[in-house]
DNA sequence: GCTCCATTTTGGACTAGACCAGATTGACGA
DNA sequence: TCGTCAATCTGGTCTAGTCCAAAATGGAGC
């Protein structure tokens, strides 16, 4: 888009490039796993470091991805996440023929971080119901996401089936659907709890959204902390219409 | 936030939790200049590799921040920035506290890329006014826009003085305003032209988030590709009120 | 065919340097 | 006082290894 740069670009550089060659030309297809990183820094004649940075630089553009001690994988194409919309996870998914999976970690009832109860606006050591899930598109882990939920609006929730999508469970069980919602995207390093749901290095890039969603009454019923792999999604906000 | 791993964290955590808990206490100023990266190396006895690891990790987390080849600063705090807002990026800034600052690095007719010529909805190799700006935050290089406007609206517009609010230009000069806006936020790496507006090393972590603004009749007139320092915002999207 | 265990492979972490080029700085002269 | 230039400092890049622990693998035994 630039005008390139007239002096070399270094090992780092030409490993970059030529990495990120071969995956544009899908010679190494998504999810794909690359050679060790031995075989790597013998194959451009480099060390393991010089290899290491390049393939660091890769992944933070979101060509490649580490998954902890497994190594080196390609990235697939972003999936479009449209926060403000009230379709789940799945669909949203399916809908960019990709395959969804969930998976519930834990789910119980539990005194809120002061984070939380600021966020749902309930006084200091409320209680709040706790759903840790892993959301994996194509069979990788991609979101680790932490709903709390306003135990008044929804008693009993913890005997049903938490593998269902939650939209479903509050239309369904209890006729509350998403009304408004408010959210903040801010561009972090991933936490230890949140790397090891993900596979991933802790420290690793990673997008943070934090939701607030009320009901069609514009009561606060719940609120998500999400953390994305950094490579996997693109938000894209299109307002429907807006009102002065 | 979650249970601390009882293994140990090695030299590089221990480096990085030493200089975040001296940022923390406020030690070291926002903005302020951490001392060599040899110096450092010494202070914790250790090789200039593992520390620039310890520092390439609290990059990541957005505690501190590089400027190309001239050393590392402590980040200050984040701005809240909403992309649906029509308030101008001073106005902004202002609310918050803190001082801005436009440079205008170019501004010419210049036939539209691909890309900007499908976001104004354009024939292709139409031509569409270019703005290049560098946007400060208390001195500090945080924000590059390429500003992309369809000249249909904006007659004349490149004699003015274009160190003034765009909005403001176009409410004044134009009687055009901000209406419907659609945008989407990328994390990706900084591109050599945008890594050098923001005295950045290619290759940083930043957030692209790019805008298509529409005026009060609903017609595109323009398109903004922002790239963002990673650590210096933290978008915050409030939707006024949604209508079905 | 399946489970379990030992071996091998692999990534994670670290040491101890070197060389280069851009940035900073301070001394010198106009 | 100010601008220029040279010395110095500093980050950017790279070499050539080592040690460790977790993960993958493959074979033995049931």
């Amino acid at each position: 888009m630039s005008d390139a740069p007239s002096r070399s670009i270094g090992a780092v550089g030409t490993i970059r490039q030529a990495l990120a060659e071969q995956i544009g030309q899908g010679l190494l297809p998504p999810n794909g796993k690359l050679p060790a990183e031995r075989r790597l820094s013998e194959l451009f004649d480099t060390t393991r470091i010089t290899l290491r940075e390049a393939l660091s630089q890769l992944e933070a553009e979101g060509l490649i991805y580490r998954e902890e001690r497994r190594g080196w994988f390609v990235s697939p194409a972003r999936v479009r996440y449209n926060p403000l919309a009230r379709t789940h996870f799945h669909a949203m998914v399916e809908a960019q023929g990709r395959t969804p999976a969930t998976e519930v970690l834990q789910a119980r009832l539990v005194p809120a971080s002061g984070e939380v109860c600021a966020l749902l606006a309930l006084p200091a050591l409320s209680k709040v119901i706790q759903i840790r899930r892993v959301r994996r598109i194509d069979g990788r882990q991609v979101l680790y996401v932490e709903h709390n939920l306003n135990p008044a609006y929804f008693p009993g929730l913890l005997e049903l089936d938490l593998t269902r999508s939650l939209t479903e469970l509050y239309a369904g069980e209890y006729g509350i659907r998403y009304g408004r919602v408010r959210f903040e995207i801010t561009p972090i390093a991933l936490a230890a709890d949140a790397a090891l749901a993900l596979r991933a290095a802790a420290g690793s890039p990673a997008l943070q959204i934090t939701r607030v969603n009320r009901d069609q009454l514009d009561r606060i019923i719940d609120c998500d902390l999400e953390y994305w792999r950094h490579d996997a999604i693109q938000v894209s906000v299109e307002v429907p219409e807006q009102t002065e």
